[in-house]
DNA sequence: GGTGATACATGATAAAAATCATGTTTCGAC
DNA sequence: GTCGAAACATGATTTTTATCATGTATCACC
């Protein structure tokens, strides 16, 4: 099955511009470009496996990640999500460390591969990229410590509103503003908020009976966002 | 309540040496030696309070800190533990933002604090600094991934034995090699496990009853580690 | 268009944990 | 030492969530 892929260009590569590359200067782009490569990966396929020595970080250009961790009892949990414009395995890199986390394609994307050396070399030489690294590590550690507290003390239906507040986020909305593109399963969504999959598809029915979602088959779509909001307990 | 309170010199710091400043030449320990303040905490001052704006990090000489941020419902989470030779509040320095958590003081403490420009002037000038503060940032976010795989997938009791497990190291134990030189309260392991002070209370006797643990008072004691390790099901 | 496999759904039940209630102990301040 | 507050402890009960069971829908693939 052939999909239209195109190389993406460093140059000219809008998601890019929100990433940490959203530093680098000409010069430093045109050598990025020369030596990455880049790949069409179809839903389902594995970037990298926890555990494993990285050679090389993954530059998202189109598509969607999912970051997990399997637990004692085998179990899978999605620690993070990542989409176009977000790096994935740079941790491993900067640390010199295995992966701590596993990296598997959700949604067909165009990956491009950045070898370690390459990456290296602008790191030495652009203090920037550093600083950008740092601000990326900071913002990571923020977002975990927040779920961490929400995995602490909130109960599964909080956990669940409020994921599903990220996913709109995340995925974005169809055209009528309020149907999420998202195509996570149940058994997804479970693994992000750390539940059992029944216990996800129950709150969505109860969310669906109390008039805040309507279920058409996978597709969601929120109908009383106040509602969600309030049943999420945000912070601001 | 007067108390020996001799300010430590960086350059014969001990707890120095395994934290970021070990990477400092003779020349700037001199300076951070005369920029910096150091002060006598009792446990229960707070350092800083989550959503402040940070003034400089703080670098702990003696003592033990904890790292807390609150949830909706006002319960409070311990999100992480610092000891001598641990540095806290240097994230939200090096990104510019709000402090994440609050800082407590829980254990008597001398913690010398490093004024904003100083710290940023030996980031500037020593790349080692940046280097360390990467794999700080790496490893901080890495034990807080872990914590959500646990806080999603194991239950209190599993949790339970694990934080134990982790407090034998972070305080280390009396001379009998066994009983935990902690001083938190039930609660406080309560709010690091996310769970209710009573389930913590019931599960140690639980321990007790079964011959893992030996409660005297507040003091713990293992003596059964192996079945404390089996309770806790961790990775390795 | 049939046919497995997989995802979704719902009920029944059990297990885990929170909450409420009520003592007891410990400990610091006076 | 005494008093009061806070921490520790335990029982009873309810709520939340997991687990088990079973059935239906959906979808890729031949």
């Amino acid at each position: 099955m052939k999909n239209t892929f195109e190389i993406p260009h460093c140059e000219t590569c809008l998601p890019r511009l929100h990433s940490m590359f959203g530093v680098l200067s000409q010069d430093e782009l045109g050598r990025l470009q020369l030596h990455k490569g880049c790949n069409f990966h179809r839903s389902g396929q594995v970037l990298f496996y926890e555990g494993d020595y990285p050679s090389g970080l993954y530059c998202i250009n189109r598509g969607k990640v999912k970051l997990t961790k399997v637990g004692e009892a085998g179990r899978e949990q999605i620690v993070r999500l990542a989409r176009e414009g977000d790096v994935v395995g740079y941790r491993a890199l900067v640390s010199g460390t295995p992966y701590e986390l596993s990296a598997t394609v959700i949604e067909d994307a165009s990956i491009c591969f950045v070898p370690r050396q390459t990456f290296h070399s602008l790191m030495n030489e652009n203090p920037a990229l550093t600083g950008r690294i740092i601000r990326q590590l900071t913002q990571d550690l923020a977002k975990a410590e927040q779920k961490q507290v929400s995995l602490s003390q909130k109960q599964v239906r909080e956990r669940l509103a409020e994921t599903l507040l990220m996913l709109t986020e995340f995925y974005g909305t169809e055209d009528d503003h309020h149907t999420l593109r998202s195509k996570l399963s149940r058994e997804d969504i479970a693994n992000y908020i750390g539940t059992a999959t029944e216990t996800v598809i129950r709150l969505l029915s109860e969310f669906s009976k109390e008039g805040i979602l309507l279920l058409e088959g996978k597709k969601i779509k929120i109908v009383n966002l106040p509602a969600l909001r309030d049943a999420a307990r945000l912070p601001d």
